[in-house]
DNA sequence: ACCTGAACACCGTTCAAGT
DNA sequence: ACCTGAACACCGTTCAAGT
């Protein structure tokens, strides 16, 4: 996941020139330029004109462009992952209702992936939600050890499904050709692969499927069994 | 995963100019760069200054960057995913060893992030792997849409784990900051936060540890089990 | 058919100067 | 302290022309 708010909003001084733009108004363009119009349209030129700045003045309120994505989504986490009032008590369900509800605030905001990457733990916000994680995998019998690594593994799957979700959204929305998948999954081989050519014509549509909650659940299910 | 070879490597007529580069060359040069010094070096004026040639002749023998940066992919794919020659009999066995090869491919190549991410089926030599995992979820009792489902999810999982590590490895080299996290967990609220501040000082040796293979059982556990 | 040169329309970021 | 203008060192890609 990523970090949280890397500086505090800079101490504002009383000394020196008034502020002309704030790190707040900066974020709330960025915000609006990315849910708008995705985040390969935000450049510091760009958000700088939004703001009625010059791309330089954004410098002295951020580090560079990628603490900008960070600070980015920080805000959105901190807006929009909300607590709920009462957390399942069971914690196994615990577990899978934290991880539903990162999932549900990510999925939301696509134009997170290259943040999401970058970093491997979420803004301060997600913090409630990690812990929820790593006690209900605790209390179901898992040792510290073994829930962290769960939790990684949590991790893992839901970052994956983002990325490869929002990337391949994103394919479909600027190409409109056959993605390459179409064509291989025309001409396969039904003696070599006998399994993919029996599905081939309902690939598309299966993997268009939001299975997001039946793979968290086995993953759960799994990282909750013995192994054998 | 990936697309295959979008176009066969041109049938080459034997009128015309004769080529001076040839997609092979081009390919060839480009991989060298992407692993002697990451796939953001990569850049097609760069590029054709390697193959002696200029941006635009480039353009002759691939389609665009991204179709440059998928052949590359599906090239080095071809090269080391090699089928085992006896995949073992047990079927659970097989989806995991399966799922492992293509894991272990993938992490070798960390500059592949970009193009993993880029569309949903791996290169054509891929596609063996593929038909493992549905094959086995198959026999194990899944339905042929569940075992899609199945593999959709281990794919998640496989490459949500390649893409954070290699990124996190990336931001590691770039940066010798302390990261986010640390700052994080150096100053956790044991009362708001337990769990958390129990590991807060092992959090980063934990997580360094490589734990693919423990994820990947818990999950295929858990696809081919009952849920309740 | 294959390649070139010049140009288009951009980037993020640094530097030195202004108020 | 905060902002500006000009510049640096790049990008991917298109276009029109050459051989």
């Amino acid at each position: 996941m990523m970090g949280p708010m890397p500086q505090p909003p800079a101490p504002r001084k009383t000394t020196g020139r008034p502020a002309r733009i704030s790190r707040a108004e900066i974020l709330r363009t960025a915000l609006r330029i990315v849910t708008d119009e995705g985040v390969d349209r935000l450049t510091m030129r760009r958000l700088a004109s939004e703001v009625g700045s010059t791309p330089m003045a954004l410098y002295h309120h951020v580090r560079d462009k990628e603490e900008l994505l960070l600070l980015l989504l920080d805000d959105y986490a901190a807006q929009h992952l909300r607590r709920p009032p009462a957390p399942p008590t069971d914690p196994r369900e615990r577990v899978i209702a934290a991880a539903t509800a990162i999932h549900e605030v990510l999925a939301a905001c696509p134009w997170a992936v290259e943040v999401l990457t970058a970093d491997d733990l979420m803004s301060t916000s997600a913090l409630w939600f990690v812990e929820q994680i790593v006690d209900g995998l605790t209390v179901c019998g898992l040792s510290l050890e073994s829930a962290v690594h769960g939790y990684r593994a949590i991790w893992y799957y839901t970052a994956g499904e983002i990325v490869i979700r929002a990337t391949a959204a994103r394919r479909r929305a600027a190409d409109d050709r056959p993605t390459y998948r179409d064509r291989v999954f025309a001409d396969l081989d039904p003696d070599e692969l006998p399994r993919l050519a029996e599905v081939a014509d309902r690939w598309a549509p299966l993997t268009a499927q939001d299975t997001y909650a039946e793979g968290l659940t086995a993953l759960v299910n799994g990282l909750l069994t013995r192994g054998d």
